[in-house]
DNA sequence: CACAATTTGTAGCCTGTGCTACAAGGAAAA
DNA sequence: TTTTCCTTGTAGCACAGGCTACAAATTGTG
């Protein structure tokens, strides 16, 4: 019994992650995008992630693919409905983890960065719960900013 | 000022830290095979993660240059100092991310799902933030497990 | 319009992490 | 001891996500 089940499914979860947080980064970042300029450009989001244009193409497709984005050739990204879901649970699970994370005592800086690598890794019922206590113990419900 | 530098710093933090994460997650593992049964085969590794014996073979291979692990042909796989190290500060912050979700109401069962993502993102600052919490407003400072 | 600059696409390479299939070493049992 | 079984290694494949270099399309300017 030393290498329980749980810990493999703790793992395989972890593993199978990963490009399931780049679709959530990108689908965050179009609408981002899409609502502080009016459109997304390749070119945006290779600013925006700080990698280059080839990589971020690739990943458009990607996405393409997998039904989260829809674009064609030298024209602008667009998020379909599925994507647009997506960037609405991810930006909901940042904000609170975010929230969460100042609530706590975290610096505003440090908290945007480490809101980044958690968000994704934050179940429903986690999320649950870091809003249940951002209710009930953290009495900042207003412009405290 | 619409692409500011600290989303692209944010990411590429996050991109880099992946290969750190699986560094952190095989140090840890190894410690515990070691404490729990006096030595780590590849085959322990290939139980506990549920992967190929092949791809825990490469990893530790990437492990041993990277100076966290040594080993030798069909011997067991040690820690360095470097990777025993690793594994103390990883199991530390996975222990405090985990107790803070059971403060917060998350069930066990989820914590544990949940921390393994969430440890690996989890700053100094941060961390020293939780573990405030816990002592201020987690009375539970004994054998409760 | 024509040229220049920007943007996007494509070819090709690298590393990391996953796999199966097969080969070889080491340990246990016949 | 020999045979079998478990463990480990190696070859070779796939995909994700990094890159540079070069080509093509679009956009902007003279």
């Amino acid at each position: 019994m030393k290498n329980s089940p749980k810990s493999v499914a703790r793992h395989q979860r972890t593993r199978k992650d990963h490009s399931m947080e780049t679709a959530e980064d990108y689908v965050e970042a179009v609408d981002d995008i899409v609502t502080a300029t009016g459109q997304c450009r390749v070119v945006d989001l290779t600013r925006h992630f700080g990698v280059s244009h080839v990589t971020v193409t690739r990943i458009v497709s990607r996405l393409v693919r997998e039904g989260f984005l829809q674009t064609e050739p030298y024209r602008p990204i667009e998020l379909t409905n599925k994507g647009r879901t997506l960037a609405a649970e991810s930006r909901k699970r940042h904000q609170t983890v975010y929230d969460l994370l100042l609530a706590l005592g975290v610096s505003e800086r440090i908290a945007g960065i480490d809101a980044e690598g958690i968000e994704h890794h934050v179940s429903q019922e986690t999320l649950r719960c870091f809003e249940r206590f951002l209710k009930t113990s953290a009495p900042r419900t207003d412009g405290s900013t």
